[in-house]
DNA sequence: AGCACGCCGACT
DNA sequence: GTCGGCGTGCTC
């Protein structure tokens, strides 16, 4: 029996340190549990990695306190992909474990989904042409990673179910990764009826404890399915043999703390490792992946171009809002009229919240920022306050300058909440519901909005993000995107993929099971390539485009970036920690083929009284970054007043 | 990441 | 004289 245990922490702290087993734990101590253990002057949770006879060095040991899991809740297999990411996202081995493990002490007895209402899914039988084509030749293929690159509609989730099943009657396991708001509605409910108790889910919703009893059905090999959010890539079985990534083109499965890992990424180191296949899909996918298929011919593509069920592609219009005098444009008033008067349903899509942005004195000049952040506090006129979106400070509204008492002011962009009232004003007569957050915060609401909606008790239905996601309406025929250009300002260098992106997504809601559908977009800006691809359908075109726009800039696909982000509450001490920093990156980085784009103050400069300021490195190979950092930081002494995160690929530079 | 120890300013 | 600010360094 061993004497010794080593630890992980959940810290940024390298290296296991060593803990006595005391006698009368050394049965129950095995690798994959975790304990408790004292630390410093704390007691901490720690994760036993491995056992050892003997200890060396020359400090005091500890002995554990306690155990606390009966079985192990991960394995060699966990440790070994855990000690990857550390070293490819630059974080500690013990974070990086950390966080896929489960955190709950004993399992739930509340199901992870509730069947209450139950809808039976039929198996569709008969496949599409396309949808055959796809499946036989991955079934018959041997790369490791194809892409279905098709039209929303396309049917793509159906070859996904039927490639999970033939995998599972093999005997091996499947990962089906989806955006977290897809998987709260239909498709969950869906593959379960269809994969019966073999599935586990895991969505953020989960409690713990409930999230632990889907891990253990993962890991007993009850279930040979699991769906879920970016988390569930880490899903322990032990003979995987598909990962699914269902809309690969979605930010969110890059984690937006450390370690910052893309689930993407992950996944390809899994199926690699692990003989795995990795399918992936998208109408529009990243760029990322879209120069894996084109170019480096490391994915496979598989192209869906027909929509299934007799639907077809909606016809697109862009409206000039140059000679227009409010929000909703005669052109798109039309439009939703028509629409209503046929009784079918209308989207209007719009990316920004509360009723107006940006208060400004005509008098002064004065501009109403928040006091923690360096962004302009928005008008949200139904909770009466003005509210800050990167730290929720809200105060009361102002009608006089604050700083000059003028009362010549004025407030101007617009969010949901005033289209709201236009479209009100305009169709006093139409049932219309708004879908954003602000709305969300009720709960339940969200899915009786959906739920009237696709029953046709709404007519239209008004929001952000939300309303373009994975939902599928049967009786809409219209989609109005209200403002085109709110992501095309943003000052990086994905504002154009990402409007793209949304400007197609948004669209395939129109006219799924009806050659009616119709998309009309307002932008004062027709000629800009995102729009003007996205008016003309033509995916192939904008991608070209762009591809070389980054290949000339040097940047992503063609160029590995890290951003090293900085904070403090004292400008002058991360402003200074930015310069050495600085210094000592550019000492090295010429030999390594590094280039240091920027080192300046990020675009929002202030965030919740945090001053922030950025290091941007660039370079043709990946490891080279990554040994930089390394090397760098293992010099470098930062002030522990500053905050440092390191971001590998980045996907937004605010 | 916490938390303890240690050295300089404004208070009873 | 002390209470307490946060800079520095350690945690098996």
């Amino acid at each position: 029996m061993a004497s010794y245990a080593q630890l992980l922490f959940d810290l940024p702290l390298t290296g296991p340190f060593t803990y006595a087993i005391p006698d009368q734990l050394k049965e129950t101590v095995t690798v994959g549990k975790r304990v408790r253990v004292p630390f410093g002057s704390r007691m901490m949770t720690g994760f036993v990695i491995a056992l050892a006879d003997e200890a060396e060095g020359d400090y005091t040991i500890k002995e554990i306190d306690r155990v606390i899991d009966k079985e192990a809740v991960y394995g060699e297999s966990t440790i070994a992909l855990a000690q990857w990411m550390a070293s490819f996202y630059l974080c500690s081995h013990g974070q990086a474990l950390s966080l896929m493990i489960p955190t709950g002490r004993r399992e739930s007895a509340v199901p992870a989904i509730d069947f209450a209402d139950e809808v039976s899914f039929e198996r569709i039988e008969r496949l599409s042409d396309e949808q055959q084509r796809a499946i036989d030749a991955i079934e018959d293929g041997k790369e490791m990673m194809y892409y279905l690159y098709g039209v929303t509609g396309s049917g793509k989730s159906e070859v996904y179910l039927r490639l999970a099943e033939k995998t599972i009657r093999e005997g091996r396991s499947v990962i089906y990764l989806v955006p977290e708001i897809t998987l709260t509605h239909q498709l969950s409910r869906m593959v379960s009826s269809r994969f019966g108790g073999g599935v586990a889910i895991l969505h953020s919703a989960l409690t713990p404890s409930q999230r632990l009893k889907e891990w253990k059905k993962i890991q007993s090999g009850a279930a040979t399915l699991a769906i879920g959010a970016r988390s569930a890539i880490f899903a322990p079985f032990s003979n995987l043999g598909l990962i699914i990534i269902d809309e690969e083109h979605e930010t969110s499965y890059k984690s937006g703390s450390t370690p910052r890992y893309h689930a993407r990424q992950v996944a390809q180191h899994r199926a690699q490792s692990e003989g795995a296949t990795l399918i992936m899909g998208s109408a529009t996918p990243s760029l990322e992946a879209y120069r894996l298929m084109s170019e480096e011919r490391q994915v496979k593509a598989l192209r869906l171009d027909s929509r299934v069920g007799g639907g077809v592609l909606p016809a697109v219009e862009v409206v000039d809002m140059s000679g227009e005098r409010h929000m909703v444009s005669r052109r798109l008033t039309q439009a939703i009229r028509q629409t209503l008067a046929r009784k079918r349903q209308v989207i209007l899509f719009l990316n920004r919240r509360g009723f107006t942005y940006y208060f400004h004195c005509n008098s002064c000049g004065f501009e109403l920022l928040c006091p923690h952040c360096s962004v302009s506090l928005t008008y949200h006129k139904r909770s009466g306050a003005m509210v800050c979106h990167y730290c929720g400070y809200h105060r009361a509204p102002v009608s006089v300058c604050p700083s000059c008492s003028s009362v010549d002011v004025s407030y101007s962009g617009f969010g949901t909440e005033m289209v709201e009232d236009e479209v009100r004003a305009l169709f006093p007569q139409a049932r219309i519901e708004r879908l954003d957050t602000d709305s969300a915060q009720q709960k339940g609401h969200v899915g009786s909005v959906i739920n009237d909606f696709r029953d046709g008790k709404i007519d239209i239905l008004l929001g952000t993000q939300m309303v373009a996601k994975g939902l599928n309406f049967p009786l809409v025929d219209l989609v109005g995107i209200v403002n085109a250009d709110s992501g095309l300002n943003i000052p990086d260098f994905r504002s154009q993929e990402r409007t793209f992106s949304l400007l197609v997504q948004v669209s395939g809601r129109a006219g799924r099971y009806s050659s009616a559908g119709r998309v009309i977009i307002q932008t004062y800006h027709p000629d800009n390539p995102a729009i003007a691809h996205a008016l003309a359908g033509d995916v192939d075109g904008f991608y070209a485009q762009e591809l070389a726009v980054r290949k000339e800039a040097g940047f992503p696909p063609y160029a590995r970036l890290a951003n090293l982000v900085l904070r403090s509450r004292k400008q002058e001490v991360v402003e200074e920690a930015t310069r050495n920093l600085e210094q000592q990156l550019a000492a090295s980085s010429r030999a390594l083929g590094v280039e240091v784009l920027v080192a300046a103050q990020c675009p929002i400069e202030k965030i919740a009284s945090n001053w922030r300021y950025h290091i941007l490195l660039s370079s043709k190979a990946g490891s080279a970054i990554h040994r930089l950092i390394r090397d760098v930081l293992d010099r470098c002494h930062i002030p522990s007043s500053v905050y440092l995160e390191i971001d590998l690929d980045p996907l937004h530079l605010l």
